[in-house]
DNA sequence: GCCAACGTTGGC
DNA sequence: GCCAACGTTGGC
C-alpha cells in the first residue's frame, strides 16, 4: 500500500465534483506528463490512498482523501479531437497516456499550502520541494499518518 | 498578470 | 546528444 499526493484545478474537478460523480468515482484524465503517467501506469495499485489536493485556485491546498480503484488503462482523451488532452501522436494499438480511476473517501477541512509548510514532518514532502510541478507525487506514509490524524 | 522553474521540442 | 527556444505549471 502506497500513498499519493495528486492534484486537481477544482475549476475542472473539485472534490465536490468527484463525491457527485457516479460511483463517487473518476478517471484520472489529463495527465500529459511522462513522470506522473509512470507513477499511474507502474507503481499505483489499487486501494493507494490518495490526498486530493486543489491547485490553480484561490485557496490551494488539500481539499480530500481518496483512493486508487482500478489498474491503469488508456486515457481516452487522448484519442478524442474535440477534447483540450487530445494528444494526434498517440494511436490506440500503442496508447500513449494511461490513467487510474480515484474514488472519493472524505473531504477534509482545507489544509492550506501555507498550513502544510508549517510542519517540520512535511519538510520533506515532494510536492513542497521547490520548483515542484509534478501533478502526482508520492507520499510517504510518516507524511500521510501525520496528515490524516492529526491536520483533518 | 507576473515570473520562476521545469519539461519538451527540434535544429544542428 | 546538445541545448536554445518555447510552452506550461502554479503560487502569489
Amino acid at each position: 500500500m502506497r500513498y499519493w499526493l495528486m492534484k486537481s484545478e477544482p475549476d475542472e474537478a473539485s472534490i465536490d465534483d468527484l463525491s457527485n460523480a457516479p460511483e463517487r468515482t473518476l478517471p484520472w484524465t489529463g495527465v500529459r506528463n511522462y513522470q506522473a503517467r509512470n507513477f499511474m501506469r507502474d507503481t499505483m495499485r489499487v486501494g493507494d490512498g490518495v490526498l486530493f489536493y486543489h491547485s490553480s485556485c484561490p485557496e490551494p491546498g488539500i481539499a480530500g482523501l481518496t483512493k486508487v480503484v482500478s489498474t491503469p488503462y488508456p486515457d481516452p482523451t487522448q484519442f478524442d479531437p474535440k477534447s483540450p488532452y487530445y494528444d494526434p501522436k498517440s494511436k490506440p494499438e500503442e496508447p500513449r497516456w494511461m490513467l487510474v480511476d480515484v474514488k472519493f473517501v472524505k473531504k477534509t477541512p482545507l489544509i492550506s499550502l501555507a498550513e502544510l509548510r508549517k510542519h517540520a514532518e512535511l519538510a520533506d514532502m515532494r510536492v513542497l520541494a521547490k520548483g515542484n510541478r509534478l501533478s502526482i507525487t508520492p507520499v510517504t506514509e510518516a507524511e500521510w499518518r501525520f496528515i490524516t490524524e492529526r491536520l483533518t
